[in-house]
DNA sequence: GGCGAAACCCCCCGAATGGGGGGCGGCGAT
DNA sequence: ATCGCCGCCCCCCATTCGGGGGGTTTCGCC
């Protein structure tokens, strides 16, 4: 697999976003590569799911804001139903962390912000094994731990500290110590804001 | 205006967004068209003014969401630079107010969400002159009056309900009548969540 | 082995939130 | 001229928030 001169058979690229635009935009750039035998798209889980068990693509392109699903279970469900598959996932704003994206089985992610150049370049990297996590130039990592992430997505649900202890099976009082440690990390002061940042972090919806 | 042989001029193109891959995306999509004489992106307001006031274009595509400046204030600072210019506005999520669109200039506006046929037809119309303010079948107007859309963009800058008030020389009482309203109108039960329909309604920046 | 970081639990407090009630003037439509 | 909507103001109340202490275990790292 790990062929050295770079000269691949066709890459099979399998693009998952719930805008057709973003479609339209990698195809475009991705099918005038030579070393791309063809891309196709998506825009729901299922679709994709049902594309890559049939296509076996080499590369996913898969959004981190997928509908009600997170780019990471989207992206450990086509893996699953296509292992050869290298996913990168795609941020709208340019931040993910490494380890969530490495955790659901992704090669690296890239950002919507990037030029041309960076995105294919990207591609070919996984495509060829590596790993691409830092890329384009967006500063990542905010420190959030695992558990923050989690309970700032929840916040961002609108639910309260105590549904959120709930759904976690936390008491409430942990709950606080989560977002407070959410707030000082982000710079923020209330849940209104936290949220705004959050969905500039690509954790929400 | 809808014989196969009209034969436009060549319509020129700007497609104002920040993300690149949405200016790949309709690129693919409008350079293939022989109505279109060429399409150009620009990535941030200041270089879409440029680039508008020189280029002329026929129609201009504007991202609701462009950093700090809303949509309509894009719009508006675009059709300065160029009359001729009529103006799509681009929502992320599907739904923006007609009226507001309408006050800023715009002669309609696009949904990511659509599909490549209904960009295409919304483009080549508001060239004809015709406005295109419903097309994609995504619901508009949640029934916010001024007032609310004002005070829940505070609210979705983290805001508190004093804050608010004195921003807007109102009582905090009265504060609470508009978030109060707020939420019934959007069905949400806090601030969090208030944040997060304020974004899907392109209301935050 | 020691140390810190993460994750979990408990107490306290003041302030903000969200919902209930009431009433006021203005404006446009019926 | 009466109705409904908007915008504004006031009262009350229980709940939630955010921050301040305190503590435990379980990791991984040096």
């Amino acid at each position: 697999m790990a062929g050295a001169g770079d000269k691949q058979a066709g890459l099979r690229v399998l693009v998952v976003d719930d805008h057709e635009v973003v479609h339209w935009g990698f195809r475009l750039l991705l099918d005038r590569q030579s070393w791309v035998e063809r891309c196709d798209g998506a825009t729901e889980l299922d679709e994709a799911v049902r594309t890559a068990a049939n296509l076996q693509p080499d590369v996913a392109l898969v959004d981190l804001m997928l509908g009600a699903e997170s780019g990471a279970e989207a992206c450990a469900e086509i893996r699953a139903a296509s292992p050869r598959t290298r996913v990168l996932l795609i941020s709208g704003a340019g931040r993910v962390s490494p380890s969530v994206a490495r955790a659901a089985g992704a090669s690296g992610f890239i950002s919507k912000d990037w030029g041309a150049a960076d995105v294919v370049k990207a591609v070919r990297m996984v495509a060829l094994g590596s790993e691409v996590f830092s890329g384009g130039g967006a500063g990542d990592e905010v420190g959030l731990s695992e558990r923050e992430r989690e309970v700032l997505g929840l916040v961002a649900t609108g639910a309260t500290n105590k549904e959120i202890a709930a759904a976690l099976y936390l008491s409430p009082h942990t709950v606080k110590e989560h977002t407070s440690a959410i707030y000082r990390k982000l710079g923020v002061r209330n849940r209104a804001e936290a949220v705004k940042s959050a969905q500039g972090l690509g954790l929400v919806a």
